[in-house]
DNA sequence: TAGATTGTTAATCGATTAACAATC
DNA sequence: TAGATTGTTAATCGATTAACAATC
């Protein structure tokens, strides 16, 4: 395989790309999954800019952030290119996953196709519940959260899921700081504060759905 | 209660708030609710700003385009904020939601309280099943696709969530545009295609880990 | 009044788009 | 070669921040 040209190492001084930048990548993983099974071998800046409702330019322009991974008079090659795109959002590799709270959300997340088809694996739950600690669901063991830290550990856990009521959320938000994790996804209505060294992602459904009825709301022709 | 004074209607010539603005809105009302609830009766740019992580200058800017919602010396009345705020986003209704797909996440979407806080109530449930359809679940209906049309109108719905499998999420969004769907939120790891009439928001779970993953992976001092 | 904080204007910053030489 | 499409530079556009007069 072709290695082709990098950019300033994304470790390094000034790199700092944009938090839009990264979330298109990811888009832009999933159609190129979508071309390769109906099986296309190349795609090019336009045709992912429509199929995505981004310009041809933006398409360029976000990859040119990382790297040269086009040929100029055919495009991109898909398997080339999604094997770039994961090797920059880092799932090209497996990642252990814990999820806190074992509540709706947590089983159905737990569940949840889609997180094993890219890269993710829920390798540990956790509860305050005693009725399912020490259980198995979906073939994962389910832990009391005072063993958080060393089950992070022992399993190598970077990343945790935080499907927790919102009132209990910071709490364990603090619990899996200090064990150590580096990245949450927060599913609770709150805003966690943690350390600047850790990552934070927060997806509030119903805020989803406000984005929605505003649109709706507020269309151009509906007063 | 003391109206204040509003901009040009939204549903005006150069309306077009950005996104971004939207989604920070729902952020407001959210951490104004917490306010309210810890017996806060008022709270200012500054404090909001500090709760989320935006300047004071960003929400004060936001809350611009919509009017004037604060008193000078004295910060906003969060009450009425979050009555100004919820009339923005046009939750100071009951909006009835359509529910597409009763897998895993359908169900423990059917059983978050979170959205019957902030004004959403899953009104009817839709799947292909036949074991599930005529039956209730959490108290709601499970109608067979064929009549989204049907029901959609009897119920005055005009938000769906789409909780299907990827390959089938375009099949249901298109049935759903021809219910006369205005708002679509979409689970399914797919771009849907929808005329500009009808508004869309994409959740897709395992693109928010992809995020974590890029952002451990690209820490400063981590190579 | 003095102090606090707004709404808004102007300045800065960053992101998107357009255009095109370089490349295959 | 002619045609297509990239990567990149420059131009445009929009969003964020800073600053401050107006207000309570």
């Amino acid at each position: 395989m072709d290695e082709r040209k990098g950019k300033p190492s994304p470790g390094s001084p000034e790199s700092a790309v944009p938090r839009a930048v990264v979330s298109r990548l990811s888009l832009y993983l999933r159609e190129l999954q979508h071309l390769v099974n109906d099986g296309n071998a190349t795609t090019n800046s336009t045709q992912l800019g429509t199929l995505l409702g981004f310009t041809d330019a933006q398409v360029r322009k976000d990859l040119a952030n990382f790297g040269q991974f086009g040929y100029p008079g055919v495009g991109y090659r898909c398997e080339e290119l999604i094997a770039a795109i994961k090797k920059i959002l880092g799932t090209d590799r497996f990642w252990p996953v814990a999820m806190v709270g074992l509540g709706n959300l947590g089983r159905a997340l737990l569940r949840y196709r889609g997180f094993g088809e890219q890269g993710f694996r829920i390798a540990a739950t956790f509860d305050v519940d005693a009725e399912k600690i020490g259980n198995t669901v979906e073939g994962v063991e389910v832990f009391p959260l005072d063993r958080l830290a060393e089950v992070v550990a022992a399993k190598g856990i970077r990343l945790a899921i935080v499907a927790v009521p919102a009132a209990s959320a910071q709490a364990v938000a603090d619990s899996l700081v200090a064990a150590g994790v580096e990245g949450v996804l927060n599913f609770a209505p709150v805003t966690l504060a943690l350390p600047e060294r850790v990552s934070r992602v927060g997806v509030d459904l119903a805020i989803e759905l406000e984005q929605l009825s505003f649109a709706v709301v507020n269309r151009p022709e509906n007063p």
